[in-house]
DNA sequence: TACGGAGTCAATAATTTATGCTCTTTACTT
DNA sequence: AAGTAAAGAGCATAAATTATTGACTCCGTA
């Protein structure tokens, strides 16, 4: 995996002085041949060691290691680019800012891909089978919210029962009636939400499942939970930073659900329901 | 130029154990990465001064140099092709599904960027545009509410009002006020849904603009728009299909939105928005 | 045979990279 | 609110890698 995707996805988790090199790497990775780990640190203000340290803290044998794999990453990325400016040859202008955007999305979903073991995302979907005696809670706001409800539907349509809330009030009430190996998935970008933290807790004081939805941040909500999926979506725009969110959670949750897909009892009954919403429609 | 090339067009010239260290080279420039020019030396029983000196007498600034050039060459010889095939050899099996499915979104998207000229797509970004003096309605049911919301809420960052439906009654009774170049925005995947169409009908005696969005199909709702958007998505697997959808779809209202932002004011508008929310989950 | 040039190597100098340790900051607990 | 654990950054230094030097050998030639 390109070494300069996976920086990106961390990014968001770093400290200060990493961030400052992960930065200049994203900036500068054609200039890095001529830097020595010692070059790079004055360059950055910042110690020798902290270069070295970033390079093994990403999986890197060392500094020489990290700089070996970006000069390749950059080799690729150079033919890439020509392949792709011959292609946009023939597209129109206004394309362009859609085709932009979806680069932007694909490369979002392979640094989340990263940070998502598929482990991971295979846990939370066994809590969810798991939960199917019992219930899945799902609780998000605002936008976050958009996304609870869409995977509350899909749940709904392989026949796993939902309960979802979109008032912290109410959630609250709900936990009232919660059972062991029930699940509770918060949707939450930040995961600073105190409203969202405290029915965390709660929750898994009634020795529920929490699965917390966030960004690839340090957050409390995150800590809390048994089963954490992180999205990675950067960008300076901030108006396209959401799209990349949005659009890289989406594709997580997808993956959660495909593999739910892959019950024939369920699938049988996604097919059915899919049948009865259709002739809903006809007559 | 590449230093493979270099290598092999003067190694007839070279000394016996320049010669070696150019076939050497030559053989395994993939392996090098993990060479050393002492261990490159070990490998062929020579001394580590004379890998050095070759480095230099080829006109790189020393061994790391010749290193990394010969890694760069490597990776673009390799050309992508092949490190995504090695990729794919240690993925699990659910990253082969998500990396599957993400490869059928992007056929998706561009299927359906082929549908919607980038005039279309301009047209409704004015429309709304137009409309602002007035309001945008959306309204879908079931999954088709999930866009409904999410583009509601979007637009509503950017300072547009909007009224968002996801009740058919409710929105009959909204269709007294609407106003000449209001937008009504009517999301529906198979067109079909009588009420929706009804409401369409009676939006456009009021003078309003009609927006459908809808699948590729001929239908009903989209006979009566003035302005349509549709989407190609196809799978056989029932369980896939909707998730393709989606995501074009989602791209699709993503280009309209990210046309609607290049507007400054509504820029300015939505900046003060997301500063606005992200206080008010800190204190 | 003596000389010169090219090539190699061992030894060592110079540079670069890696690590241990300490100090500081941060965050969490009681 | 104070104490404490954990993490991060830098300094000093150890380890490694790389570059250079100088001596030796092997040829070909005068």
């Amino acid at each position: 995996m390109s070494p300069l995707v996976k920086i990106r996805s961390e990014r968001d988790q770093m400290s200060a002085v990493e961030r400052r090199i992960a930065d200049f790497l994203l900036d500068n990775a054609q200039l890095l041949r001529d830097y020595s780990s010692q070059q790079l640190a004055n360059a950055l203000g910042i110690s020798q060691s902290s270069v070295v340290k970033f390079s093994q803290k990403l999986g890197f044998k060392g500094y020489p290691d990290l700089k070996f794999s970006i000069g390749e990453a950059v080799a690729r990325a150079d033919n890439g680019d020509d392949a792709q400016l011959a292609a946009h040859g023939t597209q129109h202008a206004s394309d362009a800012l859609a085709d932009q955007l979806w680069r932007r999305k694909s490369e979002a979903e392979q640094a989340t891909r990263l940070l998502n073991p598929a482990d991971t995302v295979a846990g939370v979907a066994n809590a969810i089978r798991a939960a199917s005696h019992g219930k899945v809670f799902l609780i998000g706001f605002g936008e976050d919210d958009i996304h609870a409800r869409g995977f509350a539907m899909k749940l709904a349509l392989l026949g796993i029962p939902t309960v979802h809330n979109f008032d912290a009030a109410r959630m609250a009430a709900n936990v009232a009636t919660v059972a062991r190996d029930d699940v509770l998935m918060v949707f939450s970008e930040h995961g600073r939400h105190p409203a969202l933290c405290k029915i965390g807790r709660w929750f898994r004081e009634q020795h529920g499942r929490l699965v917390s939805i966030t960004r690839h941040t340090p957050n409390p909500l995150r800590a809390l939970a048994d089963i954490t999926l992180v999205v990675s979506a950067h960008d300076e725009a901030a108006e396209l930073e959401p799209l990349l969110y949005q659009s890289a959670l989406q594709h997580l949750l997808d993956g959660v659900y495909l593999l739910l897909c892959e019950d024939p009892e369920r699938r049988d009954c996604l097919h059915a329901n899919l049948e009865r919403i259709q002739t809903m429609l006809e007559p």
